[in-house]
RNA sequence: GCGGGCGUAGCUCAGCGGUAGAGCACGGCGUUUACACCGCCGGUGUCGGAGGUUCGAACCCUUCCGCCCGCACCA
């Protein structure tokens, strides 16, 4: 017997343990493969609303796939995460009042593995209380020896190819965790601050030249002063020298495009080294690139001794003190202008020249490009193509080594004399070194790490044993379908897209959906500073992962961020409940499935018109899930579970189930069968309750239902049953409707009456009669008209009146009034449709069946409107 | 500045060329031993504004207004 009531907790409980156990997971070998990759986590990280919507996502593709027969592999695993892991376990060890550069690269690097282990299963056991089924026996870890080994063949490979190479360039310096960092983790902030106009001297004596700044400190940097080559101000000025302030160096003016006359003075400071643009410029006009900061972000000695040492921002203000004594100070403004932060540690990013490892991004973008292109990849929605083509055609050389301890450390190994070999191993550069120097010499190893992104990228195949190889490898790659947020197409699916074609000569996936984030009710995003985070495993505690999983799948409209509040989880909750109970009520009738039930071959109207609704609904659900309509596909189901088979079929089959007799029995089977459908139809979307029904109300075999056959389309011939159903329920409902308008009190027991039913009606209302007395609160349906005193309720249904005698319940007034609305709005109807049908226009040009359709509208309200009129004329009569 | 998106019922959103819809919220009524996590009943809303295309536009085009998100700028 199913418990009285639907418990979440106890349905879903040990579920994942028996699927896993089962082996439920794994690809079953037979049929067409199917492959996700699963966006690995990080490693240290716990679940979100994010993974939660993402997940649910992919699980639902892939229980879908299972059930259509696919060889499904659902890879998993988990990302190391290099910054953010790394800042965590600084974090603990400044609260034990150490730190790593106090314990060393060694012990730090264990510590940080000895963190992983205990706190990395975390979100693996989360995923798995949403209903997760990935095949976990193959998990990876992107710090794994296979998947580090990998990431050691990808950069010699590169190397190799000269699309790695070292150089010195400006990058993104995070003067807090002391690393470079890529464009993608800097993030621009608008910020209040001054912009300060300095005089510089000419050489000459024979003026100045001014020139704005918002970071003053960088002025100790400058190597010359550019004017656009078209500014009549400053013509006379190019060539020319002034003399740097506080520094006295000599610096040259020059001309240069880059100068805007709109902007500030029209002259620009040029300080090579701390900033992009004045680099460019200063490679153009041969400007010395002065470097005046270490890596903390302070004054080194190359600028006088008075700013040695100052931080930078404490430096500015020195600057700016300093410049105003001497008189060159012109004019201070306030000035809102962007500043660079970093992602992680939020500090000001600081442009910083140093030697640093690339990629040869624009190279490998070529091929990624025309990928998209030509179709081989295709984004769902397709305008996030856009947004993918517009960053890969302006990709800069990618920064990948990172000056961190965790991570993969860079494959390159110096020599005494500087002399670097790149190589899978130390062993292999031992020998490259002895080939180079004709001796054994001592190497030392690029202090360096590897940008996280860069083994996230080689994902798609490292996990399938690249470089080894693997039977998996050439099974599942290129993968089906890439499943994730939009936030990172650059950082991750644009680098997935270049290594994957690089390396494997195919693209990683064929389709990647792209879906939105998840907002809170007033749609705003989630953040801990904001305090609105939604706790995924709250909800799941509270409603159940089943209702979880499909409030999001329910709100997934393509293409758009999702609002989830509590409220709708738990609407989806009751719907969970709803089904459940009418199991339950299943179970009580003893609806049990029959082997040989042919749902084809039934022929009661009711279960044919069933059969046919829940038909139609499959091929909705089908053909939604196929096309990334998660929204659409819940949708139908919970229509046709509640509005159809709750509230009418279930319903209407009271009064045949309490019959007895072949119906019966027919209905009951018929239950059973649609009841089972549905479970698999739901599956993908709520796998937890509906397999535990399946199996404790259908007696289906345990854990079965995750590997149950996708319903086949079935073609039935309604044979004229939904038709009937609907005039059925549209009878009720009027009648009803009318009650409910006439305030008629829900326990009088009416008659019906039919004044001229033809044989057809006649038929249907002895079939029906027994639902119709039940539904509509009546007692007898009569023909003819009733002899009444006291006022009557009419309503037409498909051209015929039907009467209730209400015996002195209501005023014939308010019966009047209540026509007269109907009425009115009939007639506006039929107006409207006389008038379109009255244009020769509309008649000539639009499709015959649109005409045709329109006709048989107009026809069907004028005659409603006649018996309305007539059913107005009785009620004066009196 | 460039790109993308959004503006439909109180709220959250479907619909995207042929009668304006759902859920939630709200209000009324509670008869039916599956379900109060329920049942029944209740929606005229300039489909952001203005033009245009069309026999017909919430839906296509143009333009304007308002909001959001990327990217760039960052003297």
């Amino acid at each position: 017997m199913l418990d009285k009531t639907y418990d979440p907790a106890a349905v879903e409980a040990g579920r994942d343990e028996a699927w896993e156990a089962a082996g439920r997971y794994r690809p079953r070998g037979a049929g067409t493969p199917y492959c996700i990759m699963m966006p690995p986590p990080n490693v240290t990280g716990s679940l979100h609303m994010g993974h939660a919507l993402n997940h649910t996502v992919q699980d639902t593709l892939v229980r879908f796939k299972r059930m259509q027969g696919r060889d499904v592999l659902w890879q998993p695993g988990t990302d190391h995460a290099g910054i953010a892991t790394q800042m965590v376990v600084e974090r603990e060890l400044a609260a034990e009042g150490t730190s790593r550069r106090a314990i060393g690269r060694e012990a730090f690097v264990d510590r940080v593995w000895q963190w992983k282990a205990e706190s990395g299963r975390t979100i693996v056991a989360q995923l798995r209380r949403l209903g997760a089924s990935p095949d976990w026996s193959r998990e990876r870890f992107t710090m794994d020896d296979g998947l580090s080994a990998a990431v050691r063949r990808a950069f010699v490979s590169l190397h190799r190819e000269g699309l790695i190479y070292k150089d010195e360039r400006l990058v993104n310096w995070d003067c807090q965790l002391h690393t470079a960092i890529s464009d993608l983790e800097v993030v621009s902030k608008e910020v209040d601050g001054q912009l300060w106009h300095f005089a510089y001297p000419l050489e000459d004596g024979s003026g100045s030249i001014t020139v704005a700044t918002t970071r003053p400190e960088t002025m100790l940097g400058d190597t010359g002063v550019a004017v656009h080559p078209e500014d009549e101000r400053y013509r006379d000025l190019v060539g020319k020298h002034v003399v740097l302030p506080l520094v006295g160096r000599r610096i040259p003016i020059v001309a240069d495009e880059y100068s805007d006359p709109e902007k500030g003075t029209g002259a620009v400071k040029i300080t090579p080294a701390h900033d992009f643009n004045d680099f460019e410029v200063g490679r153009r006009r041969g400007l010395e690139a002065l470097n005046i900061l270490d890596p903390d972000g302070r004054l080194n000695d190359t600028v006088p001794a008075a700013y040695r040492g100052l931080d930078r921002f404490a430096a500015r203000d020195r600057v700016v003190a300093d410049l105003d004594a001497a008189g060159v100070l012109v004019k201070t403004e306030p000035y809102r202008y962007m500043v660079p932060f970093g992602d992680r540690s939020n500090t000001v990013i600081e442009p910083y020249l140093t030697d640093q490892w690339f990629c040869d991004a624009p190279t490998l973008a070529k091929d990624a490009i025309a990928a998209v292109e030509d179709g081989r990849t295709t984004f769902v929605p397709a305008n996030w193509a856009a947004t993918y083509f517009d960053w890969m055609r302006n990709i800069q050389p990618w920064c990948i080594s990172r000056q961190l301890w965790w991570g993969h450390r860079i494959p390159a190994w110096y020599g005494p004399d500087g002399a670097v070999f790149v190589e899978e191993s130390e062993a292999d550069a031992h020998a490259a070194a002895r080939a180079h120097y004709g001796r054994e010499v001592a190497l030392e190893q690029d202090p360096d790490v590897l940008d996280t992104w860069f083994s996230s990228g080689l994902w798609p195949f490292s996990t399938l044993d690249w470089p080894a190889g693997s039977s998996e490898l050439q099974r599942y790659y290129p993968t089906d379908v890439l499943v994730t947020g939009f936030d990172i197409i650059f950082f991750w699916v644009a680098r997935m897209m270049m290594q994957g074609l690089h390396f494997m000569g195919e693209v990683p996936f064929r389709e990647v959906y792209i879906h939105g984030l998840v907002r809170d009710e007033a749609g705003q995003k989630m953040s801990k500073s904001k305090g609105n985070i939604v706790d995924p495993l709250q909800l799941v505690e509270d409603y159940g992962a089943d209702a979880l999983r499909f409030a999001i799948l329910a709100s997934l409209a393509q293409g758009r961020d999702i609002k989830l509040g509590e409220s709708r989880v738990q609407g989806y909750r009751n719907f969970v409940t709803k089904l459940w109970n009418a199991a339950r009520f299943c179970e009580l009738q003893d609806c049990r499935p029959e082997p040989a039930f042919a749902p084809e071959a039934v022929e009661t109207t009711l279960n044919r018109w069933i059969v046919a609704d829940l038909a139609a609904t499959r091929d909705v659900v089908t053909a939604a899930l196929e096309g990334y309509r998660f929204n659409e596909a819940a949708l139908a189901l919970y229509r046709f579970v509640w509005d159809r088979f709750c509230d009418w079929y279930l319903e209407l089959a009271k009064p045949v189930l309490d019959a007895g007799g072949p119906a019966a029995a027919e209905t009951r089977a018929t239950a059973a069968w649609v009841l089972g459908r549905v479970f698999r139809l739901l599956h993908p979307m709520m796998p937890f309750v509906t397999e535990a029904l399946d199996e404790q109300l259908l007696g289906a075999e345990p854990h079965g239902l995750i590997v149950a056959d996708w319903p086949a389309p079935v073609a039935v011939d309604d044979g004229g049953a939904r038709a009937e159903i609907e005039w059925l329920i549209a009878l009720v409902s009027e009648i009803r409707t009318a009650r409910s308008e006439l305030r008629v009190p829900a326990s009088a027991r009416l008659a019906l009456w039919i004044a001229e039913p033809d044989a057809a009606v006649r038929a249907r209302l002895a079939a029906w009669r027994p639902a119709i007395e039940r539904l509509a609160r009546l007692d007898g349906v009569h023909e003819g008209m009733p002899e009444s005193a006291g006022g009557t309720l009419q309503v037409v249904v498909d051209g015929l009146t039907y009467v209730v005698p209400l015996a002195g319940h209501v005023d014939v007034d308010e019966e009047r009034a209540r026509l007269d609305k109907e009425m009115a709005k009939l007639e506006a109807d039929v107006a409207r449709l006389d008038r379109k049908l009255a244009n020769p226009q509309f008649v000539a040009k639009a499709p015959e069946d649109v005409v045709e359709e329109q006709r048989e509208r107009r026809a069907e309200r004028a005659a409603t409107l006649a018996r309305l009129e007539a059913a107005a004329a009785r009620l004066e009569g009196r």
